[in-house]
DNA sequence: ATTGCAAATGCAATGTTGTTGCATTAAATA
DNA sequence: TATTTAATGCAACAACATTGCATTTGCAAT
């Protein structure tokens, strides 16, 4: 989708800075740490700006975070079933072990698990690594 | 296992402060972040102590670490199978939405996805969210 | 087109989490 | 008990993230 569709969409401000974040994550196929993005954006804008542009599509469901083997945050864009009426987040997080770049991939026969007595289960997030198909 | 049995096995020096560490990790049901454990331990040891403690631990497979929602660390004693040749590490991760306390989970028929071409999978982790059984 | 206002930005300061270097202390072995 | 080597404490530093506030800018109403 379009950057600026979908920040009129939420009823954000058509800005430079949030344009060029979501037009650089819908045309990265992994997730993008904070550190791509202010390298990729160079010095059109600062840091906090960043933090905050990112905040703010994270809260209006525009992009997912998701935390690395290392604790270091990814964005991507969420599927457009996301931002339906529905949240999808029935995805899979793979992380590959040689480029360290993280995927959201769609697994067809999301597992469930049976908790142990007492725990109730609201969300089971996979998350995998190996060899992205780039580096396998 | 005894703390001070636990360091000797791994050729570990038994020291006041990883005791202290092994014992309350031993004692605590969910794994315990590292600010959990300054503030247990008091004033009897400096932060870095425990920063190098545990990850000396968790260099020996004594302990292991998880990140949680919010990307803090938490450690929690690997279950005894762990410390065998085989490395056990097919468990899953709850994380409260109401203690945020993490617990660590043994499930039976671990699931198994199939990766989409081009993915090798090495492995799989299970993060998982809900009320655990004292806040359910 | 111009104006007015709320939202977004930039900058500086601050906070949080974790690491490194080095001098000192203490545990284990002989 | 002496010796050695690992562990600790302290200070400094580094990476990542947040907050306050003044300034700028998008955009809706005029």
């Amino acid at each position: 989708m379009e950057a600026l569709t979908l920040l009129k969409q939420h009823g954000l401000r058509s800005t430079p800075v949030r344009r060029m974040l979501l037009e650089i994550m819908d045309s990265t196929e992994h997730a993008v740490s904070h550190a791509d993005l202010e390298q990729k954006v160079g010095g059109e804008a600062d840091r906090v700006t960043l933090y905050r542009a990112l905040n703010t599509f994270e809260e209006h469901g525009i992009i997912h975070k998701v935390l690395d083997r290392e604790g270091i945050a990814r964005f991507a864009l969420c599927m457009d079933a996301c931002t339906s009426h529905t949240h999808v987040d029935e995805h899979l997080h793979f992380q590959c072990t040689s480029c360290s770049h993280v995927y959201c991939l769609s697994v067809d026969n999301y597992p469930r698990v049976k908790m142990p007595d007492g725990f109730a289960l609201v969300r089971l997030s996979l998350v995998a690594e190996g060899l992205c198909k780039n580096c396998n």
